[in-house]
DNA sequence: ATAAATGTGGGGAAAAGTGGGGGGAAGTGT
DNA sequence: ACACTTCCCCCCACTTTTCCCCACATTTAT
């Protein structure tokens, strides 16, 4: 389970160090490609594998599903880890979430997400802000 | 079952010691997050394990439910007792619980929540007054 | 009163994050 | 076919953070 927030940076070589918690479950591979919120995500193979099956089973003939097949697979990037640990961001990746040196990591449950710092910290204010509507959708769930 | 109220201090690593009382039950590992008050939450792994599968198995292309899920699952924290009975508290947990070095650490049956001192007082006292109004809105849930 | 347990502080070893250099494969052009 | 360039990957080195251990003061129990 991936969980928490980290800020590392992205080097001049596109390189991005890994958390070192969440290692252990990408060592079988992993694949990144592009989130809904102009961000990255990062995704182990078995995960991936449920998603991708989940979306091409998505009648491609409503114009969303295939504007969500684009969006998904054809920025996705099959990798594994080098021997820091660390995962190479493909230059039109980090042109799609605005990376540049600063960025956020952050484990959601299955899959991690990756965004530059400042977009980042707009959205995590914006979502403390609005804690309290949350906290009425949670009751929802019989939490 | 976490019951009772504490006043502990955060030393300068960021590290809280857990009531003596409640470490049996967080033995087997337990997660810290944000709470829905300004405060820290601890839960212990069986129970943040069925909060996080609810949450998790929301529909993730709704943005309410991503919003949800970086909210509870990004600025959680799986974490084991050290060998005194402590834990770290991440600096980005204490920012948000306004938390710099005195605490309260406070017992709420399954769960256990950190405030700041301050805080915790201010919350405290406006409890205690508004007990009278209070009375009369449990009765409204039936209580 | 003595002994055990609890809360607090600090030092040192190990790991994590970051940056840069060099070798080899792949591709391009002549 | 050969030389050249480019890109990718592996390795090394440094700094910072984290984790583990020991030490002490205070409280609680016997």
């Amino acid at each position: 389970m991936f969980l928490g927030e980290f800020q590392h940076t992205v080097d001049q070589k596109g390189r991005l160090a890994i958390p070192a918690k969440f290692r252990e479950e990408l060592a079988g591979g992993a694949v990144i490609t592009r989130g809904l919120d102009k961000c990255l995500v990062i995704y182990p193979h078995d995960e991936w594998n449920a998603l991708a099956e989940q979306v091409s089973r998505l009648p491609q003939t409503q114009p969303n599903a295939r504007t969500l097949s684009r969006l998904l697979f054809s920025g996705a990037v099959d990798f594994t880890l080098d021997s820091q640990g660390r995962a190479i961001l493909p230059q039109y990746l980090r042109e799609y979430a605005a990376i540049s040196s600063d960025v956020a990591v952050i484990g959601l449950h299955q899959r991690i997400e990756v965004w530059g710092l400042e977009a980042w910290n707009a959205v995590k204010f914006a979502t403390e802000a609005e804690g309290g509507s949350l906290a009425e959708q949670l009751a929802d769930l019989g939490i």
